[in-house]
DNA sequence: CCTGGCCGTCGAACCGGTTCGACACCACCC
DNA sequence: GGGTGGTGTCGAACCGGTTCGACGGCCAGG
């Protein structure tokens, strides 16, 4: 593997004017800026990414952090993962994606032993115990989920609370008012991630406002438990018009489900739900939805990343950013 | 940051001590070694993975090479993707995960910059432009997916003909004469995922010998044009007896596709298929399959590669794995 | 008592980049 | 004609580790 050192040597100039020529920072006369490429060219050069780690203490290496909860559902995490990657690279860095068990550890690795510029976590819960060490790190961090205490940090997420408003609007306006919720799983709240109640306690709070009947129920993430739980509550609620489903793993067999059971949508029920495009495109569903935009979340985290890795301080403020969510209307609701 | 030097200074030694003290590669005195690890711990030390792989030429991360298709079905990457970095955790590598639309240009760059010891490239094609850039590289590199010449390299994947063998000996057994095959996506043909064809063409010399018929069709990824095929392919095949599914994207909303066809199975139709049991278990697949154990070929893939990486030529020749196959029978197919 | 060998430690060189200060050269201006 | 300033290049130091050769001290063997 050629090294400046040839480079130089095959252009008949010093290493750091090589240096120079490729960085720019300095002017470099035509003659021998056009030596430095030819040699470049003809030796296959590409510098070390160690050394310059070493010398400007930057990787153009981002870290990913993610972990897969038995709780939750798997093909959901994955969405955040492609546009996350694309946009870094687009930005110029690489992802460096870590699954470890024990979180805060491996964030202590990644980030002390400076393999990594800036951190993303994803999934974060209200009481992560990843953020302290990510702090402490003193590296740039930003979370897609909201923790109880984001100082320091940028959090991308999508506005929940305003989500359930959207719903609910949208059933109310049809002259839905019984309504049943499916919530994430019973693990998820407890695991602590704050879209499951953001949600749940937003829906509650303005069915009231409303004056709507709204019952949750916690949702199950496989099959067949989580059919078998649906036709449960179903049944619990016969007079029922309308459902909302916020659980990946439960939205996910949702047709075969109903279909299962002999429920006609939106004939005998009015079915809405939350999921990206994607996700409703990979699993076929028909439902009227809040479009969760995990693209567009990862986008914008990785950018607001690189920012604050590039400019540090001038980069302003820590950000809190909620998004607005978007109501998809796939006609799976009807007026009562 | 704390450095070597640092903390050869906090315990009275010279620097080179500190790194034989933390490789073991001399003998340290119990005294000094003590000292060294308390100045370690007081500092709280950890040394610089740039300045490691700099001077090493080792970086401990391993690079895996994957690409998401307009043609194939997201979740289906995802089984391979944890498996694969929880494994080389525990080996003591990290994962620099590239997702780049131009392979072999993100394959050079990772290579030749030194920034990964080794590389995994998951479903490699027949003719796939990224195994001349990792030969040219120099680093051990290891594929799932089996292609055209993996000369230099080691591969991992399942023996798909032996599989296209298992399900059809399974199905003549029960008395079935005439089956539907349905194929990955002409797409997946065409950009030449070897899988494709060895499971197809398998399938239909062994059909052949047995004295069965056996009727490709190429499937769709996404819904509803995946059910709408295969209505028109089961009423192309009247008196089809069986149905094997040899594609991600229409196992999994097959029960819905059935369900909505008025199917019944397997009174009506035996159905077999291939998938993983994550993947049955996510999208409540009751099918018996051969189980394509995306979890043991990644775990074999990056021992296989570690084992490169460290014992170099002293690992031996490369291999071609093809894993035997292995039916779950969950009672979805009746004698005729 | 001397010698040989092992043990534990040190200093220096090296890995491959970046960056700072110095300096030669030239044009320009007064 | 001498000072000024800008341009282009170089040498040296530095980033933070690893590793090689050297060496002093100690113990065992002859």
């Amino acid at each position: 593997m050629a090294t400046i050192g040839d480079v130089a040597r095959a252009a008949g100039v010093s290493r750091s004017t090589v240096s120079y020529a490729l960085s720019g920072k300095r002017a470099i006369s035509d003659e021998t800026r056009r030596r430095i490429e030819h040699a470049i060219a003809a030796l296959g050069f590409t510098p070390n990414a160690g050394a310059q780690a070493l010398a400007t203490s930057r990787t153009k290496v981002i870290g990913l952090m993610l972990h897969f909860h038995e709780d939750e559902f798997a093909p959901a995490v994955l969405q955040y993962l492609l546009p996350i990657s694309d946009t870094a690279r687009d930005l110029g860095y690489d992802i460096l994606m870590v699954t470890d068990e024990d979180g805060p550890q491996a964030l202590r690795r990644i980030t002390q032993t400076g393999m990594v510029d800036g951190v993303v976590l994803l999934d974060v819960t209200h009481d992560d115990p990843r953020l302290e060490p990510l702090r402490a790190s003193g590296k740039p961090g930003v979370l897609v989920g909201l923790p109880n205490d984001p100082a320091g940090l940028d959090v991308f997420d999508l506005d929940f609370a305003a989500a359930a408003r959207v719903l609910l609007d949208h059933l109310h306006g049809l002259g839905h008012r019984r309504i049943i919720l499916i919530t994430p799983a019973q693990e998820v709240f407890e695991r602590g991630v704050s879209y499951s109640w953001r949600f749940r306690d937003a829906a509650v709070a303005h069915a009231a406002r409303l004056g709507v009947e709204v019952h949750p129920h916690y949702g199950e993430n496989e099959q067949p438990s989580s059919g078998r739980a649906l036709r449960a509550v179903l049944d619990a609620h016969p007079d029922a018009t309308a459902l909302i489903v916020h659980n990946d793993g439960s939205a996910a067999p949702l047709p075969m489900t109903l279909h299962g059971h002999g429920v006609h949508v939106p004939e005998r029920l009015s079915v809405v739900s939350l999921y990206s495009q994607a996700f409703g495109r990979a699993f076929s569903l028909p439902y009227t939805a809040v479009d969760t935009s995990p693209a567009e979340l990862g986008r914008l985290a990785i950018h607001q990343l690189i920012t604050r890795i590039q400019d540090g301080e001038r980069a302003g403020p820590h950000r809190v950013h909620l998004a607005t969510p978007h109501l998809t209307d796939r006609a799976s609701t009807a007026r009562v």
